[in-house]
DNA sequence: GCACTTCTTTGATCCAGCTCATTTTAGTGC
DNA sequence: GCACTAAAATGAGCTGGATCAAAGAAGTGC
């Protein structure tokens, strides 16, 4: 029983060799909106991109920033999150391998409107946003795909909207967790683990609820067997009933 | 005194002979992502557009239909709403003449996650699905075009979560009605007019609150001199004091 | 292995905003 | 102008969560 707690995360630190030249090449062409480029197109556009590494927890821009890049994350996971003046945060979206941020568009709206911080160590390219809007209109696909991806983004953000105004913390939580194991669950002898570490302050930033709150519902969720938790992890057991339970009544 | 609440709305009857095939073409021309087509190219990609006249209070499509065509404002409003099963509602956009509506991409979703209806009388262009998406891959001005507006929708839409999240209801309202002022604001005597059909239930829904609640901090707000108000519709005279307790403390 | 820091849990109190109930008022149709 | 309908205002009581406070784990550095 002695190590049921202990953190089951994989270790942070196999990164470092991720921002080698010789995988950015590679990486590039499995990010979504490259897809449809050939070699020789994707040598082209790797050229623009500059290869960063950082390591967990640092900050790769503040909110209020002035926006000149536009960023991928080949590996690790990277988190925006707005800042209000008095402490309170807003944890607005985890990003996995592949996913792009900072605004494609950024044309007179000059600056960030929130912090992108690594959670793990991470792997992140970084294109001049003139040079992405080049690229972008000399290959319509992947400007299609980017459109895509944004649409779905402006989905995602307008249901949370519609949670936050029409369901009790429990229901949001609830939801929460399960979009979570879709998202970044593995197969863990504990149940379908959140590969993320992941406080529950987090939870409660992503919630729009204090920690307190979030850390009774996920007490109640643990004794009612529908996850597994410890300090910044969690795995779910009972992806079902969660979704019953946000979704019940 | 007496006729000081009366509703200083325009009539709504004005529309019915903005559906005419003669003002189309040059509407689309001023919708934003069509502005830099040339007057051949404008012809071309008008062919494949469809226009409806709809009148006041009707529902354009439902929540869950399917969605294969997207839309175009040319005259009046339309409101976009999500619904829970027991009743609750959340007014997630309002649009004026120019803006497009209904997923421009929806490759495989195939159904609208809102639904649409006129706030007053109104002209609305559809285009298939396809059709639009084949316009965006032969002009990319149109897509990147699309895309600045969805970017700034979804940022738009991340700073709603972050007010629900983090502010308290008179402060969202606050907010609500300057965003109001700017968008649909008139010159008029009683101060900025919003030029729109707008309930206290409406206001409620974008907020995320009972229409109770709106309608105290409606009537505290026009003790203070800050708004005049009525029936369906609201008039801004103090805006920068709005801001103020918008973003006090 | 021990002291320290940070995260999490738990308890107790309080209040912003919801809900339910009723009245008032603005607009509509005749 | 009068009766009718729907929106808005107002009152009173209740409660989901916030906040404040403090104790209990789980990692970390030495």
């Amino acid at each position: 029983m002695s190590g049921k707690r202990e953190t089951p995360l994989n270790s942070p630190s196999l990164a470092g060799h991720h921002c080698t030249v010789g995988l950015r090449l590679e990486k590039l062409g499995m990010v979504p909106f490259f897809q449809e480029l050939d070699k020789k197109q994707l040598v082209e556009v790797n050229k623009k991109f500059t290869a960063t590494h950082y390591s967990k927890r640092e900050i790769i821009y503040r909110q209020g920033d002035s926006a000149t890049m536009l960023r991928v994350v080949v590996a690790g996971n990277v988190k925006l999150a707005a800042h209000t003046m008095e402490g309170k945060n807003v944890l607005l979206d985890m990003l996995q391998p592949g996913a792009f941020f900072g605004n494609p568009t950024a044309a007179r709206k000059d600056v960030y409107n929130e912090t992108a911080e690594t959670q793990t160590d991470a792997c992140i390219l970084s294109i001049r946003l003139t040079d992405f809007r080049e690229v972008m209109n000399r290959y319509p696909s992947v400007a299609m795909s980017v459109l895509d991806i944004t649409t779905d983004r402006l989905n995602e953000s307008r249901q949370r909207i519609q949670h936050l105004s029409t369901l009790p913390v429990t229901k949001r939580i609830a939801h929460i967790l399960v979009t979570l194991g879709n998202k970044f669950g593995e197969k863990d002898p504990r149940g379908l683990l959140v590969q993320l570490p992941l406080s529950r302050k987090d939870l409660a930033d992503m919630a729009g609820t204090s920690t307190e709150t979030t850390s009774r519902i996920m007490s109640r969720f643990q004794e009612e067997g529908l996850i597994t938790t410890g300090r910044q992890w969690v795995a779910i057991n009972d992806k079902p009933e969660l979704l019953r339970i946000s979704a019940e009544d």
